[in-house]
DNA sequence: ATGACATATGAGATATGA
């Protein structure tokens, strides 16, 4: 006798990223953020700690499990997940000798599929006549052939994180003023290209088109958020696979006005699950 | 042109960020 299959419940899946600059400094805007916007999947960079001392039990009491890629002082990066991950890859390849904490990667079911995301803190490159432009750009080549090599295997894929690249023009309130700056050197524009024709889709771009003004960063100097002075550096890069389930993007502004908020703000995606 | 602001380290001033 045969027996139906209970059918598997569709539902969307919200995958976010957010620089948070320090989780011990950002952990109650984190845990209201996380209470508010509910995503599923949410990759955070420039932790700041050691893997020993990312607060866990705060965020295991709100359901999520915690996968740390950490480091004393600088960098860092985590993905919290309703789900457990698996195939954790810590650390970007391409290079043994570089010990900065940039790249998390793993897998999350999907739907009855999966869906693999990275937690990308991809380097800042200033000042540009110096090794960190350098390392930099190299960094990014390596990212493009680990990119390369994901999209083979032909699976929804997420590349999210702070990219420190201002695409183009049109995701910089002052473009001018950005003018050989590491995050807008034709350089760096060049190699972020070079990832997103490899096959990728920009998730807020796909969803929001041309629109000006959307900003996933502003300075704490100056007055750039009262200003609106900002720049779009967070990017979730989609697979052909994930591009194809994507149902909304969007820039979660409202964190910048917080109490000691991060300079980034959270953008979260949905999936069709 | 410079600094402005925030964070970590570690106890004053410096490094880093974007």
């Amino acid at each position: 006798m045969r027996v139906t299959p209970a059918p598997a419940i569709m539902r969307p899946m919200k995958i976010a990223t957010w620089n948070v600059n320090s989780i011990k400094a950002r952990l109650d805007n984190a845990l209201s953020w996380l209470k508010e916007a509910k995503p599923d999947v949410a990759c955070l960079q420039e932790l700041k700690c050691e893997d020993e001392a990312f607060p866990a039990q705060a965020f295991s009491d709100l359901g999520y499990n915690v996968i740390t890629h950490g480091q004393k002082s600088y960098n860092g990066v985590a993905i919290l997940s309703r789900q457990p991950a698996s195939d954790v890859r810590r650390g970007l390849p391409g290079d043994a000798d570089d010990a900065q904490a940039r790249y998390i990667e793993a897998v999350f079911a999907l739907g009855s599929g999966v869906v693999r995301v990275a937690s990308i803190y991809l380097p800042n490159g200033n000042p540009p006549d110096t090794e960190k432009f350098t390392y930099k750009l190299g960094w990014m080549d390596r990212l493009a052939r680990h990119a390369k090599a994901l999209l083979a295997l032909e699976e929804p894929l997420v590349l999210a994180g702070d990219y420190n690249v201002i695409p183009t023009p049109l995701d910089a309130k002052n473009p001018e003023a950005w003018t050989g700056d590491a995050l807008f050197r034709p350089e760096s524009r060049a190699k972020f290209r070079n990832i997103l024709n490899l096959g990728f889709t920009d998730a807020v771009r796909q969803v929001s088109g041309d629109t000006p003004g959307l900003y996933t960063f502003w300075d704490y100097q100056a007055g750039a958020w009262q200003r609106n002075n900002g720049i779009r550096i967070d990017h979730l890069l989609l697979s052909p696979q994930a591009a194809d389930l994507l149902a909304d993007a969007r820039i979660e502004r409202e964190v910048r006005a917080q109490e000691r908020p991060s300079d980034h703000v959270p953008v979260v995606i949905e999936l069709r699950g």
